[in-house]
DNA sequence: ACGTCTGTTCTCCT
DNA sequence: TAGGAGAACAGACG
């Protein structure tokens, strides 16, 4: 479920649920999700720990806790479930790390495809983890400004969307809201980044900021659907322009949206709308 | 039944 | 060093 705006809504549910609560217990069922240190180290520096705090930077999570930082990525479809009593606890196949808290509630970490990483470090040095140092701005901060964005383009050789992939440009995006913000701008995901004109970009870092805003406030959107994990159930679901909507009429011209390979993700655009159309260079 | 696709990112190679 | 292919996994779909 992880793009920018599920992570944050994940953060917000997680955080109602179990801040402040204090780790009795850790069981890793499935080691490599533990990337550092051992899961022997993991399991026993995280007893006692209290989580004091959940932040978010791009996709990943950020738990703060006494002692630690607890980095967790969610990857393609990683999900925290949480279970208020121990009557009410479900393991299943994919129920990869279990948090047990000292008042007997459970925190539980479902990956079907176990990409999904967690790492332990010392208390604030979560921000220098390398997957997280490497992140472009947030793309509501003022960092996200528009002549940065600019430069960025121009140094780049790739296409656009595989650049606003990376993570380097701006933070959070991710397959679906790359094509909902290149479709809200009339921008072809296939135009080198460097032809962009002026106005282009412009209009692209308005769609960035305003497709992840709209979806954060929406509580982000689901394409499959999962009960009882965090940021899913009961939450509005952002409507999506074009993403999963191959040969539905374009929302603003009628043509039927494409979808097309763009470095080796399905992407979908309107064919009429997005016209490779930069400048030459 | 089999090939293809999937909300991600890391490593390896050129 | 930038960027493309393949890998790490499991399941859904036609």
């Amino acid at each position: 479920m992880p793009e920018l705006p599920e992570v944050e809504t994940v953060k917000k549910g997680l955080l109602h649920l179990v801040q402040h609560k204090r780790i009795a217990e850790v069981i890793v069922r499935w080691p490599k999700i533990v990337e550092v240190p051992t899961v022997d180290e993991f399991c026993q520096n995280l007893i006692g720990e209290q989580i004091e705090n959940i932040q978010r930077r791009g996709k990943f999570l950020l738990f703060k806790l006494t002692h630690f930082d607890l980095i967790s990525h969610l990857r393609m479809e990683g999900k925290y479930e949480y279970f208020p009593e121990e009557e009410l606890v479900q393991v299943d196949k994919h129920t990869h790390v279990i948090f047990k808290f000292t008042d007997g509630s459970q925190l539980h970490y479902n990956d079907v495809r176990k990409f999904g990483r967690m790492i332990l470090v010392e208390k604030d040095q979560g921000p220098l983890y390398k997957g997280i140092q490497k992140l472009g701005p947030e793309p509501t901060s003022d960092e996200f400004d528009l002549a940065n964005f600019a430069s960025n383009l121009q140094k780049s050789t790739s296409f656009i969307k595989p650049l606003l992939l990376n993570q380097k440009v701006v933070a959070g995006l991710g397959n679906i809201y790359t094509d909902e913000a290149l479709w809200f701008a009339k921008i072809h995901p296939q135009q080198p980044a460097s032809t962009l004109t002026h106005s282009q970009i412009e209009d692209l870092r308005e769609a960035i900021i305003e497709v992840l805003g709209r979806a954060v406030k929406a509580g982000g959107t689901t394409i499959r659907s999962y009960k009882n994990a965090l940021g899913e159930a009961g939450a509005f679901q952002l409507d999506l322009m074009v993403y999963g909507k191959t040969d539905e009429p374009c929302p603003r011209c009628g043509t039927p949206i494409a979808k097309i390979q763009v470095g080796q993700r399905g992407t979908h655009l309107c064919p009429y709308c997005q016209k490779i159309r930069g400048q030459d260079s």
